[in-house]
RNA sequence: GCCCGGAUGGUGGAAUAGGUAGACACAAGGGACUUAAAAUCCCUCGGUGCGAAAGCGCUGUGCCGGUUCGAGUCCGGCUCCGGGCACCA
């Protein structure tokens, strides 16, 4: 054994031995309890980040803790491998996306290997491999024969840098996701999935996620926006027909005095056509029909309408109510046109003021009376309503109901629901992505490609030019195309599927990677399903995370899968920040070693000032605050660098990067391999007899040994409490090395002190797998650490011979006792009672009673 | 505006069930070893007062109030910070 710690030659040494004996290779075993262990696949960008690190970590301890504890793990990794980084290092670099893509790819691989996580790489998957994405092609394919794949023109997001349509959940602030571009609208047909058929049930089985982060489960509860409501009829006047609008208010229907059209509504031009308004409303639609919803959002506009010249008839109050279009009511949600009741929405109340349209209370509070003419904002909470007809007098919530019923009894309305939530463009104008099996035929029309024509492979010799469109488009070889139905001309869609396609259901494909007949192998899918862990970035909460559960629900039903659900525990963990610095005087910002700023104060290399410490932000190229994880590796090891991320902060946490906690790790580590250096022939030492205050003190570090077992097991499992686990262990070490220091218990120790360097290491194992492995073996121990189980600590071992009795006085702690445990109640009061600072508190004053807290704390209540 | 989180030493963070606030680590200060430095080891370390010292008192978990024998933890009312949604009818 070497005197001192060289993680380098042990990392490899161990590396090279799991890779060797297939040490993390997952087999079906049906006589095993499973655990799938899964942290979110990464994009192939080239290099692996402090984020990667963080994630994999965390994954890696849970996979190493379990299979310990005798479970089946399952833990995989592959690559989320289509995208536009490869497209756009395409563009601007000359090289194929495929060849980019295959180099990352590798790169990357050789630095998760370094990191010693304990993957089954046999099952590794590329989302870019043709054995991948034909089942992209051939689940798209099942959606198009059930109606959940469907082609419609609309209004779609584009982003203008990417040059392709985003989904809604793609666009952040009216901005590109990827690229923070602004996002404008624009005409196009495209491919959907119809995830809102399935969005009552999205919503409901919210509910059964109860190892979900409550955030989480919040954002995908708002995002999909149910509402309850009502669709009512509103009969035109001077023309044939109605206007259906949506409220989730029928209450206040009494109190409509308008209607709010949306600028995208299709009546909008024929209402107004032949009347006096007929210019200004044509105006006035193509002024705001260029600006998307989000920028009219974002700019905070004034309301701003204009009257169609129309009316329609309010079929409660029988009464002709102007049609007005409006800025702020959206095509999208709803039927596009809403009854306004300015009383009791702000938005009309604003709208009703600008444009001087009667307000009409028709819901009072109980107390109250209000009167339109004083009446300064929309009342919008429960009441009563007065003035509709025979409903006056109902409380407003009851009054939805009988109101939608009603208007269903008569024929011009119904109850209906409303969902935020809507279908899911899947079209992307690019080339590095799946392409959509469909071909479109001059005769037969859209023609789904034949499953065993699958996969519809990518070609190859296409120009990346960055002109726009997608390049598939400029390939003839693949764009002309006989038809599958009747063999004439026809051509390909050239559009490519959305990469959250390839994301949906890639957890599916690693319980059979290798099967050639469908997606996924129904039996092994049985045995592995569903993921017990997931773990990955907070940033997917909507995005991908409710993609994969749509899809899930939907090849549950074409019988894919037997579960409602993928991921039954869901961890959610924090970035990796690190503060930033930046010239005084312009705010430049240098990485550290350039602005030799660690130090405390370098020099700007642009102007000379000052460099200053400046914010705290997420680890980004843009904010120059990176370390790059395999500088870390060389320079400390991969224990370190895992120990350092999952001892900082809980992983839920932001972790706040600090390099002397990485010297910190690293110093412990070193600790640690000294003290095994120094006792490591203790393995057949006998202790030799003692004195008895030193065997108390032996007993009681027993007792801690089987303490940190409990507790360090308890933190790892459900609780992920990784940094307090550490912290135990490392607890547990320094009593170790207290006993171990002092001559004259060493002797008497050597039985305890192997006992506990043998559980330090075991719990370790799953951290600092490493150096763990070789100081189990340096300790003489013949089977391979990662074959060795958990540790586990017994209930007898954890009792305490003595314990500490804290007394108090009115709450306040003034003393304590050390009792034998088998004391009784009354011998710790009147050993209370009984002592002198205690009673000096109480002199003079009446003891009111004593409140016990057994076998830990004593409280004497006194007078005054 | 609405909905979720959060606020504890110089710093990251502990305190799992209402029961000794500050575990573990980092930084800082002091000491040992060394010709010296690095490394290592030991000690101190919320604030404040008294004391030569051992020690002891008071105070302290964003702010105000409440419940309780006892509150970082529970309840009510705020302030600030982070995140999400946002003209959704």
């Amino acid at each position: 054994m070497n005197e001192r710690y060289q993680a380098q030659s042990i990392e490899d040494k161990w590396q090279k031995l799991w890779a060797d004996e297939q040490a993390f290779r997952a087999i079906e075993d049906p006589g095993k309890p499973k655990y799938y262990v899964l942290e979110m696949f990464p994009y192939p960008s080239g290099r692996i980040h402090m984020g990667h690190v963080r994630n994999y970590s965390i994954g890696d301890v849970v996979a190493r803790y379990k299979r310990m504890r005798g479970f089946n793990v399952l833990h995989p990794m592959g690559w989320d491998a289509f995208g536009l980084p490869a497209e756009n290092a395409a563009i601007e670099r000359k090289v194929h996306p495929e060849i980019w893509t295959q180099e990352n790819i590798l790169y990357m691989k050789t630095q998760l290997k370094r990191m010693g996580l304990s993957y089954d790489w046999e099952r590794e998957i590329a989302t870019c491999q043709p054995e991948y994405y034909r089942w992209n092609q051939w689940i798209f394919l099942q959606f198009y024969k059930k109606g959940l794949a469907y082609k419609k023109s609309s209004f779609v997001n584009w982003c203008p840098s990417c040059e392709t349509v985003l989904a809604n959940e793609q666009v952040i602030d009216g901005a590109c996701w990827r690229c923070d571009s602004t996002v404008v609208q624009k005409e196009l047909e495209q491919w959907f999935f119809r995830i809102t058929d399935y969005a009552d049930e999205l919503l409901d089985d919210l509910d059964q996620l109860s190892g979900w982060p409550e955030k989480v489960l919040t954002m995908q509860r708002n995002w999909i926006g149910k509402s309850i409501g009502a669709e009512i009829d509103f009969p035109l006047v001077d023309a044939d027909g109605a206007l259906k609008i949506f409220t989730t208010r029928p209450d206040t229907i009494f109190g409509a005095t308008f209607i709010s059209l949306a600028v995208e509504h299709p009546l909008a031009m024929p209402l107004s056509a032949g009347t006096a308004q007929e210019k200004a409303v044509k105006l006035f639609i193509e002024r705001f029909r260029k600006i998307s919803q989000a920028q009219r959002a974002a700019a905070e506009e004034e309301k701003e309408g204009v009257f169609t010249g129309a009316y329609c008839r309010n079929p409660f109050t029988g009464e002709n109510i102007p049609i007005y279009l409006a800025n702020f009511v959206l095509m999208e949600y709803g039927t596009g046109a809403v009854m306004a009741v300015p009383a009791h929405d702000q938005r009309d109340f604003e709208f009703a003021k600008k444009y001087s349209l009667p307000i009409r209370v028709v819901i009072h509070p109980k107390d109250k009376q209000l009167s339109a003419d004083v009446l300064s904002e929309a009342y919008v909470d429960e009441g009563v309503m007065r003035d509709s007809g025979e409903f006056s007098g109902t409380a407003n919530v009851a009054g939805k109901e009988k109101i939608a019923v009603f208007a269903e009894a008569n024929g011009f309305g119904k109850k209906a629901i409303r969902f935020r939530l809507r279908d899911w463009g899947v079209s992307r104008q690019r080339y590095w992505g799946t392409p959509i099996p469909i071909v479109y035929c001059n005769t037969c029309g859209v023609v789904p490609v034949p499953e065993d024509h699958l996969p519809v492979e990518l070609p190859k010799d296409v120009p990346f030019s960055g002109k726009g469109g997608s390049p598939l488009q400029e390939s003839a070889a693949f764009n002309r195309v006989e038809c599958p139905k009747c063999g004439g001309a026809a051509r390909r869609e050239t559009d490519t599927m959305d990469t959250f396609v390839d994301s949906s259901w890639y957890y599916l494909r690693y319980t059979s990677p290798d099967f050639a007949r469908a997606p996924v192998d129904v039996s092994r899918g049985r045995y592995w399903m569903a993921v017990d862990q997931y773990i990955g970035g907070v940033e997917h909460a909507v995005l991908h995370l409710l993609y994969a559960r749509f899809f899930t629900k939907a090849l549950r039903d074409i019988g894919l899968t037997h579960v409602d659900e993928p991921f039954t525990n869901l961890l959610t963990q924090g970035m990796v920040s690190k503060e930033t610095y930046r010239c005084v005087e312009h705010g430049w910002l240098f990485p550290n070693e350039l602005a030799g700023a660690e130090k405390g104060g370098g020099l700007c290399p642009h102007c000379g000032r000052t460099v200053d410490k400046g914010r705290v932000e997420k680890m980004s190229k843009s904010k120059k605050n990176i370390i790059d994880p395999e500088d870390l590796i060389t320079a400390y090891g991969a224990d370190t660098a895992r120990l350092f991320t999952l001892f900082a902060a809980p992983p839920e946490k932001d972790l706040e990067w600090s390099d002397q906690g990485v010297e910190g790790a690293y110093r412990f580590l070193n600790r640690l391999w000294r003290f095994v250096y120094q006792h490591r022939a203790l393995g057949s030492a006998k202790s030799e007899t003692t004195a008895d205050e030193v065997d108390l003190e032996l007993r009681d570090l027993r007792r801690a040994i089987h303490r940190t077992i409990k507790k360090v097991s308890d933190d790892i499992d459900g609780r992920f409490h990784f940094n307090t686990a550490i912290a135990a262990i490392m607890e547990l070490f320094n009593s170790l090395s207290a006993v171990a220091q002092d001559p004259l218990k060493r002797a008497a120790a050597t039985t305890i002190i192997s006992e506990g360097l043998d559980a330090i290491i075991l719990l370790l194992a799953p951290f600092v797998p490493h150096v763990a492995s070789e100081l189990w073996q340096q300790l003489g121990h013949h089977e391979r650490l990662d074959r060795v189980a958990w540790p586990s600590y017994s209930e007898a071992a954890l009792e305490e011979e003595q314990l500490l009795i804290v007394v108090q006085v009115n709450g306040k702690v003034r003393g304590k006792m050390t009792v034998p445990a088998e004391i009784t109640q009354e011998q710790i009061e009147s050993g209370a009672l009984a002592d002198a600072k205690v009673m000096s508190f109480c002199e003079g004053k009446k003891i009111k009673r004593l409140v016990y807290v057994p076998r830990r704390l004593i409280n004497i209540v006194v007078e005054g």
